[in-house]
DNA sequence: ACCCTCCCGGAAAGCGGTTTCCAAGTCTGC
DNA sequence: GCAGACTTGGAAACCGCTTTCCGGGAGGGT
């Protein structure tokens, strides 16, 4: 590999100047050695070797992402909308799933903490285990201690910044909507207790439908992706008109699971979901949702994780009732 | 930050030693050293400066991905086929999106050989343009004399380890079964002129069909995406009965742009994409496509990278037609 | 003309690890 | 009981770059 030591070299100057001339400094180097360092450079292919300007340095220019699962369209947005804000700083981006395992997600900081990146963002919910969150907040307050930047997407569980989606007043709209479509017996395909985010959605409807004096829904628990809402929508009661996923993947497996059965939506039952994920914005019918900024979001909680020492912030993002027609209004 | 240093002191023993214990040797160290080490890393919460590390040994446990656009699930499945490959091996991954900018492709190879990441993966379609791919070559090239490893998903035209997609035979074996079901007048969402992978596919349907004896298709160019797909099948002529997008997602833009003009499929027309997009799968009416198993591919890919000294591979990637209900047998 | 800045180039000290090379034990086998 | 082979701990060189500190020369004010 050539190195630095090389181009001073080939040009004729010593370390210092070729650094300067090749890696931004605040120092001036005079035209003609400048030239001369730039051609040596070139002719050699000279690249910098970021480990040994990170170490010399004392600071890299990565952030580090960690998500469940980036073939998940949420994550795959949140991602996509923090590497765009990383980019347009001069960030690189590395990424980490976790494929849902907790303890993933623990190593994951640990090994970004090694890397010394100058962020970490945790995107995804969290779970309800103390035990779990408190080892996390344990090695993410350590990376902090040594100067590392951490935020979240999700729930304000772990000391840091966050962006919290209203996950309990997204999903209490859209409870008010169904109701206001007069819907009155509803399901929720509730995904994991114990995962927060689909707690708080579960929760917001519930709280908002006791609010307007209905019945309790019926709540399915299963897992949080498209088989689970396949799954769960076989468990739905015959009095039920309208069936709440907790996320959109999930409502698309309950669609599937209906067509399959011959259950027209929504003439014989309506189906909601919850985030608003684009790839799934030409889904047949058109899924009734609650729309989370995503992209922004993620760019967001990159924003805070860089921005520099202020008393720890949590900001909470609106969700957006869309209704669309895998909902149908009672007469 | 804690240093090595800072642990050897507090547990009496050399630098040396202490990198022994904690940063895997081939060489032993007592039992009682090592315990104190050990104690010491943990209670100072010492975490190794990778970078430090890359310097030292000369060897990254870094690999980098270079994709076009994370959300679209063609890439997000790729990546995430590489990223559990890596995984098992325990290998990070740096993830950079170009959004389809071949200098933004190229800026990231430099930038990932800065890194001296151990392989670098691009992942996506190369352009037709020859000065675009000779530059990007050379900087795959510089790459890989200096010790780097390369592979990718795609074309077989930078001179690196290959996953290629038989994006050929897979459109001409789905332009023979959609003829075996009685079609005759075809059209071709054919994507961006430039763009190989759908230049291929287009290609090799096009031959499918004059090897049949049919009539050429009408080929419809455009942007690679949902959009261009929607925009496309308004252009398409009212004798054709078949239409062929080159990928699902255009497929899926087309049958927004039928569904919206009241035009049934596969009643009226039929409509077949390719990639077999797992996220689409249950897209109503169910899209008959070429499917390609992405995540493999994407790991593949890795194994090739990581893979010892040998002659470049270029492995092709069979696709499965898949018929489904978008495509209707005409009688 | 002289003194004082200011500017620019180079030498060298780190940054935080790994690894080679020594030296001092500790085991063997006879 | 002792030479020789192993084992284990430490000192120090080194990885490639940044940056401080110095020194010499040019420019400017009086």
């Amino acid at each position: 590999m050539v190195t630095l030591e090389d181009v001073a070299k080939q040009a004729g100057v010593s370390l210092a100047t070729a650094s300067r001339v090749l890696n931004g400094s605040t120092r001036q180097v005079g035209a003609a050695l400048r030239a001369r360092v730039e051609q040596a450079a070139d002719e050699l292919g000279y690249r910098a070797n970021i480990a040994a300007q990170t170490l010399a340095r004392g600071a890299s220019n990565v952030i580090g992402i960690v998500v469940h699962d980036l073939t998940d369209p949420y994550f795959a947005a949140l991602a996509d909308g923090a590497m765009r804000a990383a980019a347009t700083e001069g960030l690189l981006v590395m990424v980490g799933t976790t494929h849902r395992d907790p303890e993933q997600e623990i190593a994951y900081v640990r090994t970004l903490h090694a890397q010394r990146v100058r962020a970490v963002l945790l995107a995804g919910s969290r779970v309800a285990d103390p035990a779990v969150t408190g080892r996390l907040r344990e090695e993410l307050a350590r990376y902090q201690e040594g100067g590392g930047r951490a935020a979240c997407v999700g729930q304000d569980l772990l000391g840091v910044d966050t962006v919290a989606p209203a996950n309990r007043q997204g999903a209490a709209e859209l409870a008010r909507a169904l109701a206001g479509l007069g819907h009155t017996r509803f399901a929720v395909l509730a995904g994991p207790p114990h995962l927060v985010t689909a707690a708080d959605r579960c929760a917001g409807f519930r709280e908002a439908l006791d609010e307007l004096g209905l019945p309790a829904p019926q709540v399915i628990h299963g897992p949080f992706d498209r088989d689970g809402g396949y799954a769960a929508a076989n468990q739905v009661g015959a009095e039920v008109t309208c069936v709440f996923a907790v996320n959109d993947v999930m409502a698309v497996g309950a669609l599937a699971a209906y067509r399959e059965r011959g259950v027209r939506v929504p003439e014989d039952v309506s189906v909601a979901g919850f985030d608003d994920i684009v790839t799934l914005r030409d889904h047949v019918p058109a899924l009734t949702t609650v729309r989370l900024p995503l992209k922004d979001m993620g760019a967001r909680a990159l924003e805070l994780a860089l921005n520099e020492d202020r008393p720890v912030a949590v900001e909470q993002v609106a969700g957006e009732v869309v209704l669309r027609e895998s909902v149908r209004r009672m007469t």
